[in-house]
DNA sequence: ACATTGCATGTGAACGTTCACAACAAAAAA
DNA sequence: TTTTTTGTTGTGAACGTTCACATGCAATGT
C-alpha cells in the first residue's frame, strides 16, 4: 500500500521493468558504466526516454558516495550589503554564470551559500554545509579563500576543494588569473602610447594581489627604462576614498604623470572625479586604467580602459577541476587563466 | 564493517546513543515536534551540539516528503546573455538575495535554476528538475510566470508554486507589484511639480505590467484635469531602439511635453540621449521617470529618477509562502508589495 | 475503581539509489 | 578439451532520515 502523504515517483525499478532487467542494470547505464551490451544500454534508454525518468538527486546521494552538488562559497557580508543596496553582485554574478554551466555540462549542481568571514563563525557555517549537503566539492572565493582554516577543515573532511583568486597556495586546486602579468600589461599598453610618467595606485596590502600588481607595473617600467618617480606608487585600499587622496596626491606634484594605473574600479572612479574637478581631460591630459572590470565602469564618463578578471572563466575552471578530479590531484595545483585589457575610451596617446 | 569508499558522517542515531533516548525521539526534537519532554529535548540537544551533528538534508528528503528545497526558475537566454557581456543580472540577484534570505531563515535552501522560455523546452526541463530534486516549491518569474503549462505542470505533479509579477492569475500564490499604482505615483510626483504636458512611453504589450503601467498614467492625468494629447502616449517594447524613436517623435512635436515616464530604465536611457542630443536640458527643460530602476540608472548622467521594484521582498515573500503553506493555499492568492519612487536628478518643477 | 483519553517514547519499514559481491556466460589461454 | 580470464547481469544490503503504528504510562472522566 502506498504511503498516503507520499507523492510517486518514477523509480529505477519502473524503468528495469519496462526495458525487461535488473535496477542494476538500470543503474549502470545510468553511470555510463561500460560493461553493458549495446542492447540493453539501447533499451534501458528507450524505457527512460519513455517513462520520462531522471535519477532523483537525494537518493544517489544516500545510496552511493556522490552527491552531484558543487558548494560555492562567498562572502556574507559583502554579498548582503552589494545586495541590500541595489548595487549588483558581479563577482557573484560572475562566478554563478561559469560555475553553474560547468556544473550543469556534467550533471551537477551548483549551490551557492554565504559565509561569514570572522572565525570561528566561518568554519561553523562551513561545517554545517558540508554536514548537510555534502558536496563533492567546494568553490572558496576571497577572501574565504585567504582562510587557510576552512581548507584544513575541508581536508580533514575530505572534501575536495578549489580556491579562487588565491596563489602560492600548496593544497587543493587553484585557478587564478596572473595580476603582475596584467598589470604588466596595462602598463605596456601605457608605454606603447608614449606615457613615461605613469602612476600606480596599489589596492589594500591584505590581498597577495596588490602586490603582484604593483611587481607587474614596476617590471614593466623598468623594461621600458622609465624611470618610476616615488611619489608614482600611492597606497590606496580598493576605496574612493583612499583613490581620491592618491589623485589628490598625484595632481598636486609638479611633475604630474600623465597615465593612472589604479588597482581597483572604485578607485579608478576617484581618479576620474579627481581629474574632472580639475579640469584635466581625459585621456586627453591624462589616461586611466582599472582593474577589475565590474559592470559598473562601462557606465563612467568617459567609459574605463580596464584590466578584466576572468571570474567565470575561473569558476568555471574550478568546478570542472572538482567534479573531474574530485578527491585526486589535490597537490596545489595552480591554474592561470589569461586576463583581457579591455580598452575603452580613458587611455589615449602621452600629451606632447 | 564500514565500506571503504564511504565517509562516515555523524548520525541521528549516534546523537540517540550519547542522548540515551531512541533514534526517533531525536528526530522529534530536530523536526521541533511538541511532544517531547522538555527535559529529553534538552538533553538531545545537548548531544546534537556536543557532536556537532547537522541533519542530513538527502536522507532528510529520502524518508520524509519534504527536501527543504525551493527552486527558483530564471530566463535563461537573458540570464545568460546578461551574464556573458558581463552585464550584471539585477532580476537575478534581488531574487536570490530576498529568496536565500526567507528560506534560510526556515532551514531551506533556494535552488536556482535557468529554464528556456520557448515550448516544449521549458515544460521538460522543469519536469527534469523537479523529477531530480523535488523540491517543495517553485518559484516561477518573468517571462516563465506566464507560462500556464508550467504551472499546469507543477499543479499535476503537486509541487506549489509561486509567480513573481504576473496578474490576474487564478492558481498558485502570485506575488506583485502595483504597477498601476507606481504609474499613477510617477506621473502624480510630476503633476505636483506642475507639470502639466507629462508624455508616456508604453512597454511591450506582451508584458501585462505595461498596460497597467499605461492606465496608472491615465487615471493620474485624468484625477489632475490635465489634458492628454493622444501622441504623449508612445508605443515602445521596453528596448533602446523603441526608446529613442518615441522620444523622438515627442521632441518633434510643436507643443514638446515638459515630462516623460518611460515604462523601463532602457527606454528612459534613450530619452536621456535623444534629449542630449537636443540639447534639452534634464531636469530644467525636461524630467524624466523610469521603471525598474537596474543597478545602472546610478551612473547615468543625470542619474534617473526611478520606481523600483521590489524584487527581493517580492522573492522573500514568494519563498515564505511556500516554506509556510506549502501545498495549501493554492487559491490563485495575490500579495501586493509596495513599490519605490526614487527621486534622483533628473525630475524637477516644470519650466515657465 | 475502572475505562478512556492523551502524551511520550520506541520499533519496523520505507524512500530510491549505489555498493559489494555472487553468479553465470562467453571468450581467451592452456 | 579444459581451465582461466574477462565481461555481463542479478541479488541483498546499506545509506540517514521520516512515517506509520505500537506500546506504555499518566492524567482525566465516570
Amino acid at each position: 500500500m502506498q504511503r498516503s502523504s507520499r507523492k510517486k515517483s518514477i523509480t529505477i525499478k519502473d524503468v528495469a521493468s519496462v526495458a525487461g532487467v535488473s535496477y542494476q542494470t538500470v543503474s549502470r547505464v545510468i553511470n555510463d558504466s561500460p560493461n553493458v551490451k549495446t542492447a540493453v544500454r539501447e533499451k534501458v534508454r528507450s524505457a527512460i526516454d519513455e517513462l520520462g525518468y531522471v535519477p532523483n538527486i537525494a537518493a544517489r546521494r544516500m545510496g552511493g558516495n556522490r552527491s552531484y552538488l558543487i558548494l560555492a562559497i562567498n562572502d556574507r557580508a559583502r554579498t548582503l550589503d552589494n545586495w541590500a543596496v541595489g548595487r549588483g553582485n558581479d563577482w557573484v554574478d560572475q562566478m554563478l554564470y561559469g560555475g553553474m554551466m560547468e556544473s550543469e555540462d556534467h550533471g551537477y549542481r551548483l549551490v551557492f551559500e554565504l559565509v561569514d568571514t570572522e572565525q570561528p563563525a566561518a568554519s561553523k557555517q562551513l561545517a554545517t554545509a558540508i554536514s548537510s549537503l555534502r558536496p563533492d566539492g567546494v568553490i572558496l572565493t576571497p577572501p574565504h579563500s585567504e582562510n587557510q582554516d576552512l581548507a584544513d577543515l575541508l581536508d580533514a573532511n575530505g572534501t575536495p576543494y578549489a580556491r579562487m583568486g588565491s596563489i602560492g597556495k600548496t593544497d587543493g586546486v587553484n585557478v587564478i588569473m596572473d595580476d603582475e602579468a596584467a598589470a604588466f600589461a596595462a602598463t605596456q599598453h601605457l608605454l606603447k602610447m608614449n606615457h613615461r610618467k605613469v602612476a600606480f595606485i596599489s589596492g589594500s596590502p591584505d590581498y597577495l594581489a596588490s602586490s603582484c600588481r604593483l611587481d607587474g607595473y614596476r617590471a614593466a617600467m623598468k623594461q621600458a627604462n622609465a624611470e618610476i618617480h616615488p611619489a608614482w606608487e600611492q597606497p590606496g585600499d580598493f576605496s574612493f576614498v583612499s583613490g581620491a587622496k592618491a589623485a589628490n596626491t598625484l595632481f598636486t606634484m609638479d611633475d604630474r604623470p600623465t597615465a593612472v594605473i589604479a588597482s581597483n574600479d572604485e578607485m579608478a572612479f576617484a581618479v576620474l572625479h579627481e581629474a574632472a574637478k580639475r579640469d584635466i581631460s581625459v585621456p586627453d591630459q591624462l589616461s586611466i586604467i582599472s582593474f577589475d572590470d565590474t559592470p559598473g565602469v562601462r557606465f563612467s564618463v568617459p567609459p574605463l580602459t580596464a584590466i578584466r578578471q576572468p571570474i567565470a572563466a575561473m569558476a568555471k575552471t574550478a568546478a570542472k577541476e572538482l567534479i573531474q578530479n574530485g578527491a585526486n590531484a589535490q597537490t596545489g595545483k595552480e591554474i592561470t587563466l589569461p586576463f583581457q585589457l579591455i580598452v575603452r575610451q580613458t587611455t589615449g596617446p602621452a600629451p606632447k
